[in-house]
DNA sequence: CACGCCGATTGAAACATTTCAAGTCCGTCC
DNA sequence: GGACGGACTTGAAATGTTTCAATCGGCGTG
């Protein structure tokens, strides 16, 4: 409470120990465990401790601990509110363990990603969730070589040397482009890339599977790659689909998520186009902006909080129990309909 | 390098120094005086590291120095980009002076910002930046009192007891308003609250002031207030807002930031207006997604990242500098006109 | 040959906390 | 009155790192 000048170092167990009179033991048992000691000594020490300001030195606790009482998520682009919803997750669960999340964000950059679970390690916090840049970069393997708990969220694991919480992307691919049939479009386009990401690869490999089931040419599912997920190259990937000559221009589009499906949309309203009658387009992940934008996005739904939930649930099971087995935790998509693909075309 | 198994505690620079026989205090050496050690140790020191797979425990790195090697930025509304890049702004400065940077997310409650803090405090960061909840609230003098650098930031500091950084809102206010009647608006609503929240009275203020100099009757500019700044929030606004008697209704609307004006231009879109014709539009902030908007969203542009490496730039001053003095760095915004005003009407 | 110097290395102390075996004090029971 | 038990408190050890004064060994100089 009282403003404890700049004179030097902050007050510690010691000092309070010293205001209140007893030991530097009673004043831990105070803090720890405050059913042994006495009521008339608590109440000192606590006392003391509220006069001289003391606040627990977490690198000492630490210290002696061998861990700290912290997880970390470290998310792939902070620019994406996917990704925000998912951390969303994550803090409820790790509020309800009493531990602290340190939230970083790679930006897509590998070499900062590397950098920050570096700091993550150092810092011995109790477990990583991550969304990686590349799931199969080295960086990771060594993680689980250390022995730290972690969790690839949002991404497979291939080798299955440890948990990971995702959604069946081929399954989201699937009920995008079968929505899209069902609204009568015989011409379609995928907007997505590139293709070293996992989820991009398997949710044009959803659609063009339920594409061939109903029998439709190959041609006419035709792939527009983007050179990130961003709002930017959906705009662009809007540009050329606007240049496709009409005969092959797609009447709808498939995103392989929300950030470009809504630059897809920004471009055809501004071009004149209207959406659904003349572009339908359907986008995933569902953010918050989807349902917002000028013309409500038909996307498909990935629960985020739940993933999140779900991976730092998994992530504090390997921390804790001894028997923990990895687990590949999926979850399935649902379409979320809006007018974006509002009418049957005729 | 080698994979260290689950039998017990990572290795130590004790483990270090027994590897490669020397003593401890030539491990630590090496780690952070390496022109002291001959090279042929150094080597041999280095190798020990690697085969050990070693890491630095970070804590008792801090407890021996005093102080952490990091900064914090406690956000208000993790949901909103306009903090996302004010964060990258402040990691970009952190990195330069090789501190990590925590990110917390108060989203809005007050009680998760004090716990955000108290860890903060706990883990003896080197200062804190944050965008509270209530700038005037106790356990922000608190933090002053400790003596930890902080910095008020996106909120000014009226006792000018720390650092603040923050745009002129007042002026914001004006410009907005001043090009909402330069296109021939004559009706204008203020859509933004709670008035809790100073940004909001500010942005009034400067609004109300710049329609009094034009000589405007007071009561054509008029306040539909908002619970909180959300996309949803703004969709109710523009129910309200299509409920007034029509001599009444505004013609145009400045609103207190992107998502609230992207909620109005939603609703306004489904509600079958014209954007700007029957209703012009204009933000605060000027996020990514105000331009991305499927009518691109005139706003009010505040330099996120500049004001982010700018706080950061203070708290680190405050930290290292004995003559450091409280600064309240002021930015000027700017109008960014886009579609959603673009008309001057008749 | 003794001396001092220099570069390289060492050992011990310090940081703030937690834990735990050992200790003290007091009242009760035989 | 002495022993025992229980409640409470204590002191020391341990955690991993950094720092710094001290030491060591070798070499050149007077």
């Amino acid at each position: 409470m009282t403003p404890h000048p700049r004179n030097g170092r902050a007050p510690s167990v010691k000092d309070v120990a010293a205001a209140a009179g007893v030991s530097l033991g009673t004043v831990s048992n105070v803090l720890n465990r405050p059913s042994v000691v006495s009521a008339a000594t608590r109440e000192r020490v606590e006392r003391a401790m509220a006069e001289l300001g003391f606040v627990r030195n977490e690198s000492a606790r630490q210290l002696r601990a061998g861990t700290s009482r912290a997880l970390a998520y470290v998310m792939l682009d902070g620019g994406n509110p996917f990704f925000h919803d998912v951390a969303e997750g994550i803090e409820t669960a790790a509020e309800a363990a009493d531990l602290s999340l340190f939230v970083c964000n790679s930006n897509g950059r590998s070499d900062r990603e590397a950098k920050h679970i570096d700091r993550l390690v150092q810092q011995r916090v109790q477990g990583i969730l991550i969304t990686p840049v590349d799931p199969d970069a080295g960086h990771l393997t060594e993680i689980a070589q250390r022995g730290i708990p972690f969790v690839l969220v949002d991404r497979f694991s291939r080798s299955g040397g440890h948990c990971s919480v995702a959604v069946d992307d081929v399954l989201g691919g699937r009920i995008a482009v079968e929505h899209l049939i069902d609204r009568g479009h015989r011409r379609v386009a995928f907007v997505g890339g590139p293709s070293s990401i996992g989820q991009v690869r398997e949710r044009l490999q959803g659609a063009r599977a339920v594409w061939a089931e109903f029998g439709m040419p190959e041609e006419d599912l035709i792939h527009l790659p983007t050179e990130a997920m961003t709002v930017n190259e959906g705009r662009s990937a809007g540009e050329r689909l606007a240049g496709l000559p009409s005969r092959r221009r797609p009447t709808a589009a498939f995103c392989a998520n929300d950030l470009l499906a809504l630059g897809l949309l920004q471009h055809a309203v501004t071009a004149g186009l209207r959406v659904p009658d003349d572009l339908a387009i359907v986008g995933f992940d569902d953010i918050d902006f989807a349902a917002a934008a000028a013309v409500p996005l038909t996307s498909v739904r990935q629960p985020r909080q739940e993933l999140g939930r779900t991976a730092a649930r998994l992530v504090l099971d390997e921390a804790t129990n001894p028997d923990h087995v990895h687990e590949q935790a999926t979850f399935v998509p649902a379409l979320v309909a809006r007018a974006s693909t509002g009418t049957v075309r005729r």
